[in-house]
DNA sequence: TATGAATGAGGGTTCATTCAT
DNA sequence: TATGAATGAACCCTCATTCAT
């Protein structure tokens, strides 16, 4: 109600009445999102939906076709703003590899904090045998990119002598998975580090070891 | 092993070669793990584990009281080799801790590249939020188990001074952080490295970093 | 919309004439009670109810949560009307214990008389081995006021000394447990007496032994 | 008569072992009794009959075709006794009516007090609808015995004069009606007068309405 | 005589989807 | 745009009955 356009005289026609819908969708996606996860896929029904979102049963299919299309449309929403984020961090590389690569994970850590931004990959991995395509429409759209990018980026490193001669695609897994990791371990099995989570301290634990290594000494 | 009867010919009545019972179980948990794997708990029939388990639907009840059974059940099999094995590689930790990592890694990598391993845990995965009660088994009964004894098996080694002063808890996940992920990222997304999975060449790239750091240069 | 609208062109919005539903729940019941009479309640399947009703197997569990519900939902409505009326002709006793106890029981035998009635009952006899609820509610909601109001009814004539000096609470059984067990031998067994049921000359015998005996000479 | 032949040593081979035999069809019976007393016919699986009596479930098919003939076959070993004690006893009536009447009644009483005798008619009148059948022999073996026999008797009362001019068929009901009831209030509504179920009173009290009438003075 | 593994039909229940309003 | 009654297809599970041993 408070929408009304057209308390702008200047906007020439003014789409007639438009009730309120255009929210709809979204309504219905995060409605959808919170009971995925909660409950699954399977085990939500569209009727729960439907009364989380505040509509009738029948008014989900006015705006998706099917349960699955939920799904999917939740996916996709959730997709694009990851990957371009992820992606424009990479690409504006200033600073060391060493900083690009810490502040790359801080943000990560950062976006994965907030339950509903995590919530969509834990979907995904959850539900990707039942509908591969949603497992398609993530790794198209975000592993895709995100990883060739840090690859590329590792790459450099190794090619400007900043890093030691590793493989590069495989590199990246040893950037990444310590943190993936530790995000799974606490979420799945609540399995959590005794002083908290700690992302930060994760994070810095992780980076000294990456790039300077486990040992006492230095590398023989 | 004491199956063959006929070693012994004293034997006198031989247990006339066994009705076919006794395996069903384990036949029952066999067909299921493919299937759910493939398809997904919910998405599984009792009537499809019974066809590929060649038994009729009415069967498997004879063996489980329900189709979660079965997920238990199958679980639960799974559950006491792992942790045992885990357990011992670890307690048994002759040499540096360099050399007791790599085989520990090489050795999880040798498991779970056993596909009916690795179903276990990815089945765990996909459906401890409907059956929380299959994350606590696993968790119970490795998870539980297995990082306690990593993390003091890390511990050791910084106190022994082998290890620089890093943080135990955290370090575990530096330390399997990036094998497991490999391994998600072909069997989810099926994203492998140009040259295959190459499971032991991440795990030298992965141990060398792991060791030495990513830094051309030594420590600071 | 085009239904009858034009039957009184001034009411206004006229009440539509009622999608269908609403009469639903009683239908259901209508027809459970006829399929549980006839075949017991083990042996009626939704299916039969549903068909019976007209409707669509799921259709029965959008007004009952479930099959036992059905049975209970059928009782209930029953015990409303049943222990309303035999409380109030109890009440209102004007006139003589004999004259009073005359009524009733006719009034008990034409209630009887109507199958849909007598249905109730007859199921609930049945079925409160199974399903004890059922045999509760229909103590508490009939036989909890209406055996306690006609004991208290004799006792009040053994008072006024209109009746001998019996056991109000056992002289029940001998004022109703004639005509129950008159119903019982014709519904059950099919025993019927030689003119036919009769219902109000069994009903004259009975209160003429009743009050007076069945003695030839009076009370020695 | 062909019970226990080895008691006469004439009879020439004796059939060797004969396990215990013979006795079987009679535990199943009785186990039978129990759980369809308590659980009802429809509740009560196979299983359960197998166990309580003490076999394999497949044993209980080579003494009875079918779960139905065990209970049609508990039905017709009771019904024997049954009805010939109640046709002795009425056969012989020695004495005035109220006397013979007072002793069917108080033997009826006790017989319906042991609850392995009362189970059977309870059983009947439950199952009668699914199977009818078992109402049809329970008739034509105790019923269409019992009451002819109690209706002439009470014919014989009125042709000697002994009692009024009453419908001896009807008077039945009201002579045998209240004891019935009593039982009835009692075992499936757990309604049981104050004093406890006081059978002897109750009969007590129903004699001395039946014979003598309710009003304090005689018949008009 | 006895076992109990195995079958297969059927029942109760859920739920995604449709459609008249 | 919105509702919710209605459908129908599965699905899980039970159990009487059979049969190889």
């Amino acid at each position: 109600m408070t929408e009304s356009p057209d308390t702008d005289p200047t906007e020439a026609p003014a789409p007639k009445f438009r009730r309120r819908a255009d929210a709809r969708p979204d309504e219905i996606l995060d409605a959808a999102t919170g009971l995925f996860l909660e409950q699954g896929y399977a085990h939500t029904s569209v009727a729960q939906i439907a009364t989380a979102a505040g509509l009738s049963k029948g008014a989900v299919y006015l705006y998706f076709p099917s349960k699955q299309a939920v799904l999917e449309g939740l996916v996709a929403r959730a997709i694009q703003p990851m990957s371009m984020q992820v992606l424009a961090e990479v690409a504006a590389h200033s600073g060391s590899v060493r900083e690009v690569v810490t502040h790359v994970l801080h943000m990560m850590a950062a976006r994965l904090s907030d339950p509903m931004v995590l919530a969509v990959p834990r979907i995904v991995i959850r539900e990707s045998v039942a509908a591969p395509e949603i497992a398609r429409m993530y790794h198209d759209a975000v592993l895709a990119h995100a990883i060739p990018a840090l690859t590329s980026f590792i790459r450099a490193g190794v090619e400007s002598g900043e890093l030691k001669p590793v493989d590069p695609e495989l590199t990246v897994r040893s950037v990444m998975g310590p943190l993936l990791i530790h995000i799974f371990l606490s979420e799945i099995f609540g399995i959590v580090p005794d002083g908290g989570l700690g992302m930060d301290r994760l994070i810095d634990n992780h980076l000294s070891i990456l790039f300077d290594g486990l040992s006492a000494e230095g590398p023989p």
